[in-house]
DNA sequence: CAGTATCCCCCCAGATACTG
DNA sequence: CAGTATCTGGGGGGATACTG
């Protein structure tokens, strides 16, 4: 593989904005409607939530589909092509909560979530 | 797996940042010198290149032997716990060369390099 | 060659308020 | 519920110059 500094640049663009990379992966568990995203996601912004999916969108990673109603309702899913990117992101994740539990010293079931969350404020 | 945002957060600290994911998976080809990977990142600054890669080194992500000598020669590899990180990092970058093919068209070989550098100066 | 030390700018992301 | 608009700051990262 040649000269791939570029390469690499190009893909962050997809998983390596702050949250991008958690919103692709909660989306691997299936449809997801905005507020469910926001409730997994408790410290994310409106705003950020909306750009960020506008963009992965833009990409082509997601697909975004509307219902017509009121109050409305909209879901977000992997798109077929986001979906060449699951076992990556799966992969990742499990790489993480193995770190996590390197750092911590403990496994990651005895960490109460509000310690992690507090980290990222 | 249970409420997994922090998580990805914390792994987003080790490769989400600009040029990290780039260094690591350089060094999966083997050892570098900090010339090398300037080389091979043309557009890193030195500040940055040395800036991550103590925090790699921090991490535990990377090893750095420094040899005594003038003029002075550093190494910096992949430690044993930053191999655990290899396949998945060689996986993104496989998708990420397939991702700007997409993106541009058509194949990575006749893509000049220059193209690809001048997105990201 | 392999770093530090400064200065500085841009823009990512947060806070808040408003709309269909 | 699912957005958009506006304002703001903090810090990540660039440019440049200097050192062992």
């Amino acid at each position: 593989m040649s000269g791939s500094g570029p390469i690499r640049l190009f893909s962050f663009e997809i998983i390596g904005r702050k949250w991008k990379y958690d919103m692709l992966c909660h989306l691997t568990q299936g449809k997801k409607r905005m507020s469910e995203k926001k409730r997994l996601m408790p410290n994310i912004t409106r705003k950020m939530l909306a750009q960020q999916l506008r963009e992965l969108e833009n990409d082509g990673m997601i697909n975004r589909s509307a219902y017509e109603q009121v109050p409305p309702k909209v879901e977000y899913e992997l798109s077929e092509y986001g979906q060449s990117l699951e076992r990556i992101l799966n992969a990742l994740c499990d790489w993480g909560a193995a770190h996590i539990e390197r750092v911590y010293g403990e496994p990651l079931s005895v960490l109460e979530d509000s310690i992690l969350n507090e980290q990222f404020k």
